[in-house]
DNA sequence: ACGGCCGTTTCACCACGTGGAACGCTGGAT
DNA sequence: ATCCAGCGTTCCACGTGGTGAAACGGCCGT
């Protein structure tokens, strides 16, 4: 009578576990399997090389793989994004030094999906801006370069969503003519660039985040599949420094995280 | 510094041989992964168990669980029923003592899909009857079953195409009349019979295959997964003993196999 | 009747999986 | 500024459980 073997068992459990709960921390995993840490570090080492699993880069947490989930859970169509989006964001970051964020749209604002915050050497971590962390349209790089890019009827839909809007982050909407005149400089410039008035966050925060940014768009065919950025604190480097340091790479890596979209609905 | 867990790697390594090729023998997996074969007969037990992979009644073969295949890999929907079936086929074989097979449509004939033939204590194991072998439309048990319940459209093709055939199994095709009054008759009855000249295999063969059999049609809504059947040595049973001991067992399986397919796309 | 192939069982060895303990970091509370 | 709680990670000694060569047995083709 053949037995069974332990050790693969539980790295299924953990698997189902993952399965339940799609980005999990460590600490999740152990609530539901209850195997001891230690074992399920390396659990999850296993699967994460056998491409099974991968780690959110802007906090560590474990986060399955996207061929895996297609049955039941809803998981939106950006999720795949941001698992491709990890490791090039990951070298990107390594490369210029400067950290990273993914973003997409949300309905009136975009919110950060990855990040490599974390992961710069110069950043400090800061507490504020976590995965979900919503972002303004109108006046951030990132807001502008999507909208800059997108097909004209998404970027109708946008608008006319925040025309509705009372708050004055979203005055801007208001005013088409100005509204374009900044998109199509955007799209001639190539990336995306704050508003001069804006200092992230919420709108007239009394903590600005002291950030400049440039930002690309993920453009795949016409359809644009989210925007990555570089930031930097403003008082370390003028735009110009990073746009001629930097811009060539966070393009290079856009233009990577579309082309392996294309290929990769694999098992590994 | 944390290392991986080889028995878990070499599982993961044995699932993805089966999502290369999700059906497989045990040589087959050996073949490809290297890992020796008790070994393999462990973790393969263990995926069992997990319930990530089954084993195939008629033969034994490895089968990689339906929904770990949903991406790349191109399965026909009949897969999914086979799987289904497969446990209930071997209880009812169990209980009855004959066995079954699960027949599916395959262009001008049906073709076996899956069987308890192997299963069973009374008949031995007909080495040409395996899965993939094709059965004839009009005169076999299954294809009356099937024929009778299916939608209209899909009966009206089914003949359509087998009315251009010239073979002398397929003539029957060709008098409507009395190929409906066959069908209604059948759907009447509740079960499908052979035709009285047919005597099982290749039309005209040389080796009857001496078997007799009931069948009744996976009925879901209107819409036909299949027909399972119970077949039996024509000497040792007259078809009202079988239909009196077995028929509501049948029944009662179709049923219950129609029944998971509904609820069942999840990872367990 | 025979031989080869494939699946399965057995068993003794010792790598390897295991988990308690201890460390370090971060964030929140006081 | 300080402390504490919670979480992730590393270390290491123990002994269990994974391992695979060898042997067996059943089925198939000849």
């Amino acid at each position: 009578m053949t037995k069974t073997i332990r050790s693969l068992e539980r790295g299924l459990q953990a698997l189902k576990a993952l399965h339940a709960t799609p980005i999990s921390s460590l600490h999740d995993i152990y609530e539901q399997t209850r195997i001891p840490k230690p074992t399920l570090l390396r659990i999850l080492l296993t699967l994460e090389q056998s491409g099974l699993v991968s780690r959110r880069l802007a906090d560590g947490r474990y986060r399955i793989s996207s061929g895996l989930t297609r049955l039941g859970r809803k998981r939106d169509r950006y999720d795949r994004v941001a698992e491709t989006a990890a490791p090039v964001l990951d070298r990107l970051c390594q490369k210029v030094s400067w950290p990273s964020d993914f973003m997409v749209p949300a309905g009136d604002h975009l919110e950060i999906r990855e990040s490599s915050r974390t992961h710069s050497p110069f950043m400090i971590y800061v507490n504020k801006d976590r995965i979900g962390t919503p972002v303004n349209w109108l006046l951030s790089a990132v807001g502008r370069a999507y909208l800059a890019y997108c097909p004209e009827s998404e970027r109708k839909k946008v608008i006319a969503l925040l025309r509705k809007s009372d708050r004055p982050e979203n005055w801007l909407a208001k005013d088409p003519a100005r509204l374009d005149a900044i998109l199509s400089e955007t799209k001639k410039r190539g990336y995306g660039l704050r508003d001069q008035t804006f200092a992230g966050g919420a709108y007239g925060t009394q903590s600005p985040d002291g950030l400049a940014g440039i930002a690309v768009p993920l453009l795949d065919r016409g359809r644009v599949h989210g925007v990555i950025n570089i930031i930097w604190p403003k008082p370390a480097r003028t735009v110009e420094e990073i746009v001629t340091q930097c811009l060539p790479s966070l393009q290079a890596a856009a233009a990577e995280i579309v082309n392996s979209l294309r290929k990769r609905p694999n098992m590994t």
